[in-house]
DNA sequence: TCTGGGGTCCTAAGCCTC
DNA sequence: TCTGGAGGCTTAGGACCC
């Protein structure tokens, strides 16, 4: 059997910790209530106000004026999560962490219950966190188990069972369906999973390849095991949303070129080279688009990334000369460096031809 | 007054090669 | 030499996730 388990609030969590004088109040971690941003997560305090992820801070701190609002210290978050992770290694078979706050485990067939509850304790008394699990044969399944009974939740659905426990969830429960999908699934009568996974198999909405998968999900077929390894990373980006729109073309070069240094940086460190380079951009109307080059061979240069990125920006700048509101620069198509910088100079690996 | 940042995966069109 | 299909690559965008 699959757990998937998932820290309760686990920013704000971590942040009640640190700020226990803040034990009683509605705490959002996230951006600045007063400029762009969004909330990364909600105590259950400050969810009862109707706060939730992804909403603007300025939206929560008018559902409720009094919330503290914290900006996220991913690298301590990072180090609890690492924490909790070495913790649960030592208690299950096989652990595959997914982001910080969530992963699954591999837990034997006997007493899945039983098994759940002490996971549960071990991070309750080891970190003094909260946490949520759903145990099931399918990693789909366990999935949205974990997520039923929140916080502090165990659900177990036993093998055989898996399509009965997805079928009344609605659409949205089902990782992978987000709000477009829904949209299209409800304009063709579908209300809940069970819905999606009584449609015969040669229906247009499940044709494709993700439509074959989601289709099998909702019939709570995954097989999908848990998987030790991470995977290798296949981009690296770096982006910003600007606290005001930025018309000036050196101030974006600027932002720009800082950004590729970052992606730059990164990718020395990984000791990788990579040969397609990203531009992002968006418009103070939200609209988003990207313009991409393939190099003719991979490279990590700051200098470098940044002349085919600047480029790409000024071609969509001379299409559509509006400020932005948002410039990100990213890398992909990695290729292993002919060799490690052992003396490279500072922002110039060794491996890139002089 | 909305709407982050860093990712992955899928699809589709256009182009090229075999 | 022309034609057509298959399939790969590049590019762009969309959707989704944490």
């Amino acid at each position: 059997m699959i757990a998937h388990l998932d820290i309760d609030a686990f920013f704000a969590a971590v942040e009640l910790h640190r700020h226990p004088e803040h034990r009683r109040k509605p705490l959002v971690v996230g951006g600045d209530p007063a400029g762009r941003g969004v909330v990364a997560t909600a105590s259950y305090a400050a969810r009862r106000f109707g706060i939730h992820s992804a909403m603007s801070c300025a939206e929560a701190r008018r559902r409720c004026p009094d919330a503290v609002f914290i900006t996220p210290d991913i690298g301590l978050y990072r180090q609890w999560s690492a924490r909790v992770w070495e913790v649960l290694g030592q208690w299950a078979d096989a652990t595959e962490v997914v982001g910080l706050d969530e992963g699954y485990l591999a837990v034997g067939d006997a007493d899945p219950e039983a098994r759940a509850a002490e996971l549960q304790q071990i991070v309750r008394s080891r970190m003094r966190l909260s946490c949520s699990l759903g145990v099931s044969r399918a990693k789909v399944v366990a999935k949205v188990a974990s997520d039923h009974r929140k916080p502090g939740g165990i659900t177990v659905v036993p093998a055989g069972h898996e399509a009965e426990f997805l079928a009344p969830l609605p659409l949205r429960a089902l990782p992978g369906i987000g709000p477009r999908t829904e949209e299209r699934l409800r304009a063709a009568g579908l209300r809940h999973i069970g819905d999606l996974a009584a449609l015969d198999e040669t229906h247009e909405l499940v044709s494709g390849a993700w439509g074959v998968q989601i289709h099998a999900r909702a019939r709570g077929i995954d097989p999908r095991p848990v998987e030790t390894e991470p995977s290798e990373r296949l981009s690296v980006s770096a982006e910003r949303t600007f606290s005001e729109d930025i018309a000036d073309r050196r101030e974006l070069e600027r932002r720009g070129s800082e950004m590729a240094a970052r992606v730059s940086e990164r990718l020395v460190e990984r000791a990788r080279a990579a040969s397609t380079v990203t531009v992002k951009m968006r418009f103070p109307d939200f609209c988003t688009i990207t313009r991409s080059e393939t190099l003719g061979a991979p490279t990590a240069d700051a200098a470098e990334i940044w002349a085919v990125a600047a480029r790409l920006l000024e071609g969509a700048l001379a299409e559509r000369p509006e400020p932005l509101r948002l410039l990100g620069v990213g890398v992909s198509g990695f290729d292993r460096p002919r060799q490690l910088p052992l003396f490279g100079r500072a922002g110039r690996p060794s491996w890139i031809a002089e």
